[in-house]
DNA sequence: TGTGCGTTAAGAAAAAAGCTTGACCTTTAT
DNA sequence: ATAAAGGTCAAGCTTTTTTCTTAACGCACA
């Protein structure tokens, strides 16, 4: 199947499965289709699934007591997501996963997935590399938000990801770097 | 505590609460704030709450098998909404309650007021006075579905609420009179 | 057998979202 | 002390999205 062909090219970038296992991780795949400001994950749910996306791409943020939004989570094409913390614990998600564009995207099940990972060893692998990948991109985003000045966090990130700074709205940019979106402009007309 | 003048007010016109009592009834108020067009209560998941709007705005609406939109409840500052069957019976939702603007509402567990109530007399009435009087109405709506043409039921809602009738989306109005958005601006035109 | 209302489709109108700019303020690193 | 960096607020502009209207057509039923 073709939506399934992204995923399990990124499971082949970290490990190899045979075409059973193959078969049985498609199985817990389930294919959703979420519009354009439509919320995959809201406070006050469980955030159910991990999900990948298959087209289309979603923003992941925190509102704080104020009102302002946090994007800690910008995911475009082959990229996961989920309100991790709830989706591990089963409790309510504190943040909104919201599609950006019209998106398709594979959601599987915490049970299936722990089910599958417990069986196939391989898969667990995948899983925890690719995880552990993500944890040091994490810090080193952190890192890069103490220790940068905004234009260069700016700069950094659309160097980094143009394709992604060109698609979503500035606004969420700024709030994922922490960056008033009038310095953004302001930047952008410096240059 | 200013956002809760409106319910305390609410409670007053029905029943009198000694300070203490107040005191109580506040402490099961949960506080939260959605976003517009976030779910509040989703098919699938048991409406836990009860829900009183602060600010802004809501619409609880029920998806039938044609992919079709009938609302049933449009709610607005100083109303109460909920998926009732599924508050009262524990049940998951088959509504959904979706935020129409950013809201503030206050929520009770069904747990808490049941326990309140069965302690607090005044509490007790309020909410079966309440209760009363929004069955008296739910049973005029339905007479008045069945009974009066869909020009009717529009100018009968729109003098009846003029504010919400200017504040909500046509279609929403259009779906919870039973008409089409269509007919209700060749209404309006004739006018 | 015409009136009332639904459906579909297209366009117009209105509202919301997104971006920019200026004025002004606060913090912080010289 | 003060300049640079970046925040906030407010206003205005542009673009996009949503909402409303209208026309054409069909169906049911009084």
């Amino acid at each position: 199947m073709n939506v399934y062909k992204g995923i399990l090219n990124h499971i082949a970038r970290y490990v190899e499965l045979s075409e059973s296992e193959i078969k049985e991780f498609i199985s817990i795949l389930k294919t959703t289709r979420v519009k354009k400001r439509q919320f995959i994950v809201q406070p006050g749910f469980v955030s159910e699934y991990r999900n990948y996306i298959v087209e289309g791409s979603v923003r992941v943020f925190y509102l704080d007591d104020l009102g302002k939004e946090h994007t800690v989570i910008i995911a475009i094409e082959d990229w996961f997501f989920t309100d991790f913390y709830s989706y591990i614990h089963r409790t309510p998600a504190e943040y909104y996963a919201e599609a950006l564009e019209d998106s398709l995207i594979l959601q599987m099940k915490y049970e299936d997935v722990e089910e599958l990972c417990s069986r196939i060893h391989s898969l667990s692998q995948y899983f925890r590399l690719f995880t552990e990948r993500s944890m040091a991109y994490s810090y080193k985003r952190t890192i890069s938000n103490i220790s940068k000045t905004s234009e260069e966090r700016y700069w950094e990130y659309v160097n980094k990801y143009p394709q992604i700074a060109s698609r979503v709205p500035q606004y969420v940019l700024a709030s994922y770097l922490g960056i008033s979106p009038e310095s953004i402009s302001r930047i952008r007309s410096r240059s």
